[in-house]
RNA sequence: GCGGAUGUGGUGAAAUUGGUAUACACGCCAGACUUAGGAUCUGGUGCUUUACGGCGUGGAGGUUCGAGUCCUCUCAUCCGCACCA
């Protein structure tokens, strides 16, 4: 891989280059983390988590794709487990309203996915107080649960509620058998299966035999437990308004249960704008309009607060595998879960290890995990889940920054990540636009906040380039349909390889590949190279403009045309394969004249404008022609070369186009029309001028109709 | 279902942001030089028509003197989210 990235002529500070599974590294993400908890940013929790059987290992949401794992594609099940998480979600308004600072300086879709990812919606959470009944029959366990709604204009409209079958009412229902015995068994089949697995079933759910009190009209109200309520997303228990949600009816229609409409409208259900009905005070206001003062109805009631939710979940950061540093905390009988002491950093992963495929390889390890508490000293048990991978690549573009003379003695230095960072410009791949660009974000603020560095946003300016596709395919190893870059460069070089790519489409884009344009750039460097003796000045040479024929002046104007372009394509838009384009006009000019001095200025500047896209020949040539090896100086565009003697205009009539003319510079309005009308004579026969156009520099368009 | 993106020659793609559509390159055709060419060079190459011309940026409308570009509708493909109450 470094040879291959060598080869191609990639630079990169060799200094600095590091590994992050070096213990160097892992110990101060080791700290990061001790910090965290210390913050109580980091806490251990058992939960439902998405478990990955081919990988062995838990993932965290980011790292599921439609119910599958995200490397290894396998389906991801539930599974009941502890695990290590970063509160992410005290972070979600931040990520979010930052997202307006990257505007125009990421692609759209990056930030689009982002915001749906986070996910805010506000809303009204309130408690649903359960009947006497309901809560004797509870064993007085729970008083009342809390529902959250974006819609507290429906209020009203409430004719059930519906639980998560994970939720705590639900499972008590269920371990006191308090369901007649097929309900139960049902109930945890559907426990049992992944969110995507319960959206293809369809709507399932049961009567759980309890009421809540509508808190505003002091109905009762059935509770339902149903499948499609998730348990993660607040509080795991609805209200439900058949009338005005689509879920909601779906389920209402299926079990018969009442359906109550309060905005009048259309065909129920209903869930555009409307007046109120049968919603008490409210009734015959907009509902658009109401929704704040039912907020604070409830919040004047103290039965409820307006909220704001996250579909965001926290980071699970545990995994169950040998990569990734191990989480430096250790478990005490007496001391219970306790951070790893500083000094004691790094816990490095053992290397005499087993990796079988079947299990914790550091569970399995016969002496690593055993330890002393750093609180008490007694003997105590290392903890064997190690940080997702993710964690590391976090970070490193802080410690990229960081002075490597500084690497022992701190993970970041503040004032020169200051200085480099964010970074100016980051190019990856879409792939990662909520996995690797968000964990960064949120891991750059909290650092921030831990005041390791004053960075707000990790990349200030973000490419993503598109995926080179082979027969329609991702490329990839494991589809072995990869184009081994070594042939391609063996034949024909690097720098050829280089242009071949970059010439094909604009970066963003996704690729194709076809080498069958290779040839092509190939053949325009050679072509180059093969212009050198053309070169007789060894500095830029400067050039009287009134000397030279009109080829000469072509070739300039396309020469300079190429400079201007360079500038907006290496701070701007990387349309690499424009910029190639005009080099490849300016050079097809150049041939068309022989002008000594013009050929020495054309191939100073081209070589310099392809010096980023092919290094060897560019500056080799430069530095045998012009006794130049450093091509980063700025040329200055010579306006004085765009100045025309004439300029050619465009005659359209109607809009169509139907000759030219050439004009002096100075040419009046009325001299261009007059020529205009003169050659376009034949085009103007038995036709009335009704209106005349003349863009300057471009075109005449003389608007007609047949002369009556 | 919701959200986003993209549709231009045989192919990869340009178009100064409302002003000559198809630059540049691949491919193809013809020619030159060659013992030879998968090397190099020259010319041609959107469709249609004998020609003048007509048509042409997924499709249908609209705005405008003028639309690949702006607006409305529509079709197709791709991507993301996917019961988030």
């Amino acid at each position: 891989m470094r040879q291959e990235l060598n080869t191609l002529g990639f630079s990169f500070s060799k200094t600095r280059e590091f590994a992050t599974c070096d213990p160097l590294y892992t110990k101060w993400e080791q700290e990061f983390i001790i910090k965290m908890f210390e913050q109580k940013l980091l806490y251990r929790e058992s939960t439902t988590v998405n478990w990955c059987q081919e990988c062995h290992t838990v993932l965290a949401n980011e790292q599921v794709e439609e119910g599958c794992c995200w490397r290894c594609s396998n389906e991801v099940q539930l599974k009941e487990m502890p695990g290590y998480y970063l509160d992410i979600i005290k972070y979600a308004d931040e990520l979010l309203v930052d997202l307006e600072q990257l505007e125009d300086k990421w692609p759209s879709q990056v930030l689009t996915m982002q915001k749906n990812w986070i996910g805010k919606s506000q809303g009204l959470e309130f408690e649903f107080e359960l009947t006497q009944e309901s809560k004797d029959k509870l064993g007085g366990n729970f008083d009342k649960y809390t529902v959250f709604t974006t819609r507290p204009d429906t209020i009203y409209g409430v004719t059930y509620s519906a639980l998560a079958p994970e939720h705590p009412i639900t499972k008590y229902l269920l371990k006191h058998e308090l369901l007649d015995t097929q309900t139960i068994e049902r109930i945890v089949d559907i426990s049992n299966m992944t969110e995507v697995e319960r959206a293809k079933e369809g709507k399932e759910g049961y009567d759980l035999g309890i009421e809540v009190i509508h808190p505003l009209t002091g109905e009762n109200i059935p509770v339902w437990t149903a499948n499609f309520v998730l348990a993660s997303y607040g509080g795991g228990a609805v209200m439900s308004v058949p009338a005005h949600d689509v879920r909601d009816f779906e389920f209402a229609t299926q079990y018969n249960l009442p359906i109550k409409q309060v905005i009048s409208g259309g065909e129920l259900p209903y869930t555009d704008e409307g007046l109120l009905e049968n919603s008490d005070i409210f009734t015959n206001e907009k509902n658009t309009q109401v929704k704040a003062s039912i907020i604070e109805l409830f919040e004047e009631k103290k039965l409820g607060r307006g909220t704001t939710n996250f579909k965001l979940r926290n980071w699970g950061v545990s995994r169950q595998r040998y990569w990734g540093a191990p989480i430096p905390f250790v478990h005490c009988k007496s001391c219970g879960l306790v951070a790893e002491k500083i000094e004691n950093l790094p816990i490095a992963l053992p290397e005499n290890v087993e990796i079988t495929g079947e299990g914790n390889p550091l569970e399995n390890h016969p002496t690593w995990k055993n330890c002393s508490c750093p609180e008490c000293g007694a003997d105590a048990i290392r903890e064997t889940d190690t940080l997702d991978t993710f964690v590391q690549s976090s970070w490193y573009q802080l410690r990229y920054a960081t002075n490597p003379k500084k690497w022992n003695e701190e993970g970041i230095n503040k004032e020169e990540a200051n200085y480099w960072l964010g970074v100016d410009q980051y190019i990856g791949g879409i792939e990662h636009a909520i996995l690797h660009l968000l964990y960064a974000r949120f891991f750059t603020k909290v650092l921030r906040d831990l005041g390791y560095c004053d960075i707000d946003e990790p990349f200030e300016r973000l490419l993503t380039q598109g995926m080179v596709l082979k027969d329609g395919a991702k490329m990839s190893k494991s589809k072995g349909n990869t184009v081994d870059p070594d042939k391609l460069i063996a034949q024909y070089g690097a720098d050829t390889a280089r242009l071949f790519v970059l010439f094909a489409a604009p970066p963003q884009k996704e690729l194709e590949w076809n080498d069958s344009a290779v040839e092509g750039a190939f053949r325009f460097l050679k072509k180059l190279y093969d212009r050198k003796d053309k070169v007789s000045h060894r500095t830029l040479p400067s050039i009287d403009q009134n000397s030279l024929d009109g080829k000469a002046k072509e070739a300039r104007v396309k020469v300079y045309d190429a400079l201007k372009k360079s500038t907006d394509v290496y701070t701007k838009t990387f349309a690499f394969n424009t910029l190639i384009a005009a080099c490849m006009e300016a050079l097809n000019a150049l041939d068309k004249q022989d002008d000594k001095a013009v050929w020495s200025e054309g191939l100073y500047i081209i070589l310099h404008l392809l010096e980023p896209i092919a290094p060897h020949l560019a500056t080799e040539l430069s530095q045998e022609l012009f006794d130049r090896t450093n091509l980063q100086e700025i040329i200055t565009v010579k306006e004085e070369v765009f100045v025309q003697d004439s300029i050619t205009l465009i005659v359209t009539i109607n809009g169509k186009k139907r000759t030219q003319i050439e004009v002096l510079p100075t040419a009046s309005k009325e001299e261009i029309l007059l020529m205009a009308k003169d050659v376009g004579a034949k085009w103007l026969e038995g036709m009335s001028i009704i209106k005349e156009i003349v863009v300057p520099n471009k075109l005449v368009n003389l608007v007609v109709k047949p002369s009556a």
